[in-house]
DNA sequence: GTTGACTTGTTCAATATTGAACCATATATT
DNA sequence: AATATATGGTTCAATATTGAACAAGTCAAC
């Protein structure tokens, strides 16, 4: 075999498709209709609860406020999340989970759960823990130098 | 702050950062008219030289068939590739790297320069070579498990 | 040789995303 | 108070991608 390739681009081109076939196999297992991007919603009110504009949950996860709000229509469409106006700012609106949201989550947990238990049959949580910090600066990294 | 997640989710979802977040900074850096995908076919032609077929391509970026056809057609319609009939197999095409090819390959490289020196700047390439074996592995399993 | 299974590449509708324009509201400056 | 600036959210056109259907070519078995 030829010379490789630089080790940091071998690094991003190495994540790059561990995200794109992540990505495919979680919107592979996830019941019909909820996309991964909703099942990332979902994930992020029952870990944090209580009510998120658009905008921060757009930052949240990196994505323009148009896709936010594509998102979060079509999650209010299916009664998984409430969308109300701020009482205290007239530019904002209020995102909470329903229960049905809650519920659509469980279902979405369930579907992944045989893929997660093999991840973690064939890694231990110590090497996902080692990978970590040094993925993390990189992300700290990227984030920064947009 | 509440308890962390997983060590397994948070690798994934900081994997899914960054690529989001690196391939947004290939795409700008990029000439005009040059998407990550036209590049990532390019690069490959430089490093590997010869030519290929689309349904290898395909397999190669982990993309679908459909996908590569649209990359192709519109590197075609730059110049930047040649495209031919097989001789020896009438289904198959034979894609090739053009001159003007070359030269829009090396543009784009030269247009990545800063942002890859900066990356080279705030890590080392012992800290990508130390991240690398987990993150094939972790593709390998991806892989295998799609 | 014919048939049947597989491979290759293209097309098409559906979906997700971006970037920009836009309106409404809030905040700061004067 | 009036004006300017910034922020929050939506919409729209453009683009990339997937999955499915399809036509054309290959190949093996019979």
């Amino acid at each position: 075999m030829a010379a490789r390739s630089r080790p940091d681009i071998e690094v991003l081109t190495e994540i790059g498709i561990i995200a794109q076939l992540s990505n495919a196999a979680l919107e592979r297992s996830l019941p019909a209709g909820m996309s991964a991007a909703q099942f990332g919603v979902l994930s992020h009110f029952t870990r944090r609860g209580g009510a998120e504009s658009p905008a921060r949950l757009a930052a949240a996860f990196q994505v323009t406020k148009g896709a936010m709000t594509n998102t979060l229509q079509r999650l209010e469409a299916q009664g998984f999340v409430a969308i109300e106006g701020d009482e205290a700012d007239g530019r904002k609106k209020r995102v909470s989970l329903t229960l049905a949201g809650a519920q659509a989550y469980e279902a979405g947990l369930q579907a992944l759960r045989p893929r997660m238990e093999g991840l973690r049959e064939a890694f231990t949580d110590a090497e996902f823990a080692a990978a970590l910090p040094f993925l993390k600066a990189l992300r700290a990294w990227m984030d920064e130098n947009r």
